[in-house]
RNA sequence: GCCGCUUUAGCUCAGUUGGUAGAGCAAAGGACUGAAAAUCCUUGUGUCCCUGGUUCGAUUCCUGGAGGCGGCA
């Protein structure tokens, strides 16, 4: 609160560099290659955020998180929620005292759902009512599909037609909103660009979609190699269940996939992974490319991450 | 060597009582209002193994051949 007034009291937005891109782009060894003193980063990634999830998540290593402060990494055990809400409220805290440090912050990684919050300002719709959703999600199985589409309709027709019938992740979702505000979901304003109270500085690494499978296929014997079968090993033994919000996570999923289905072959986990980090390489790009203001630029091409930067006034020690 | 089954989309397989074909998975593209590494949407021309025959017309029936699987030797 204190920092918030005497921010907006200073002459010059706060800045901050906001570095993204698809899985595997090469984010880390940018990082690592470009930022040091004077910044600190901020985890956006929403499996980083997770306790004892370290080389499936491509977690940063300890060397750089030695060298340069992390936050948001570690923070929950594998059984907690987290949400985007929760990401940006953490990442303004974080902002708040890094900037008191008289640093920048850095707020690298994939999760283009929390950047897209965190860089357009959050809608203000509530956060998950655990005991409203229960109910809605038990009424959607006693009823069906077709009901919770059509009560959807009935009490806020926009949302219905902007969802998909069969998206019973958002139908449900929509319903448990109005359920706790008495508001329709849609009745919530949502931001179409950047907000204006910091400078960001917004930097989409991107590469040839061909390069990018390579690399993730590479990334993923990596894991296999630094022993991503004995982590997922120690979670289960430690009573890891698929339903476990951290569970979703690729590398992790798949294995809890292969021991339902009875196909325990290493090498079909492995490939099954690649696919869906593949895949999900393939939505951020989408999503990427929906939200202006990001600068595209090569992860090899760090003179134009440095001359942006720049145009911002923010210099670089190397 | 003989007998049976089989050969259709990148993969697993449906199907056409003869009028050139369709699902799942994969792939490609897209959406995204506090679960987002989630959830959802759109997109299917492929010598229907080859050859000859029957037929107005064959991937579908018949002859011969090739590959695969199984059984008997």
């Amino acid at each position: 609160m204190r920092l918030n007034t005497q921010r907006a009291k200073w002459p010059t937005r706060n800045k901050a560099v906001v570095l993204t891109g698809p899985t595997a782009v090469g984010k880390t060894s940018l990082t690592e290659s470009v930022f040091s003193r004077g910044f600190e980063i901020i985890n956006a990634d929403s499996v980083q955020i997770y306790r004892g999830l370290d080389i499936g998540s491509a977690k940063p290593s300890p060397s750089l998180q030695k060298r340069i402060p992390h936050h948001l990494i570690d923070i929950r055990d594998p059984w907690e929620d987290y949400s985007s809400g929760d990401f940006v409220s953490d990442a303004e805290k974080a902002m708040d005292e890094i900037w008191s440090r008289g640093n920048i912050p850095l707020i690298t990684g994939g999760t283009m759902y929390y950047i897209r919050h965190l860089v357009y300002g959050p809608p203000e719709t509530p956060k998950a009512d655990e005991r409203i959703r229960r109910e809605v999600h038990e009424e959607y199985l006693e009823k069906g599909a077709d009901w919770a589409y059509s009560y959807l309709d009935s009490i806020d027709p926009v949302s219905a037609s902007r969802i998909n019938p069969n998206d019973i992740y958002r139908i449900t979702r929509a319903i448990e909103v109005y359920r706790a505000t008495s508001r329709p979901l849609s009745s919530f304003p949502l931001s179409s660009a950047p907000r204006k109270d910091i400078d960001f500085v917004l930097i989409a690494l991107m590469r040839d979609r061909k390069e990018l499978d390579e690399r993730i296929a590479l990334r993923v014997d990596e894991m296999f190699e630094e022993g991503l079968y004995d982590e997922v090993r120690h979670l289960m033994d430690g009573g890891a269940e698929a339903s476990w919000p951290a569970m979703e996570g690729i590398g992790y999923r798949e294995f809890f996939d292969a021991t339902e289905s009875g196909e325990t072959s290493l090498q079909m986990i492995r490939d099954e992974i690649i696919r869906s980090s593949r895949r999900y390489a393939k939505r951020q790009i989408s999503f990427l490319s929906t939200m202006d203001g990001f600068s595209e630029i090569s992860p090899s091409d760090t003179e134009g991450v440095i001359s942006l930067l720049a145009s911002h006034q923010i210099t670089v020690h190397m």
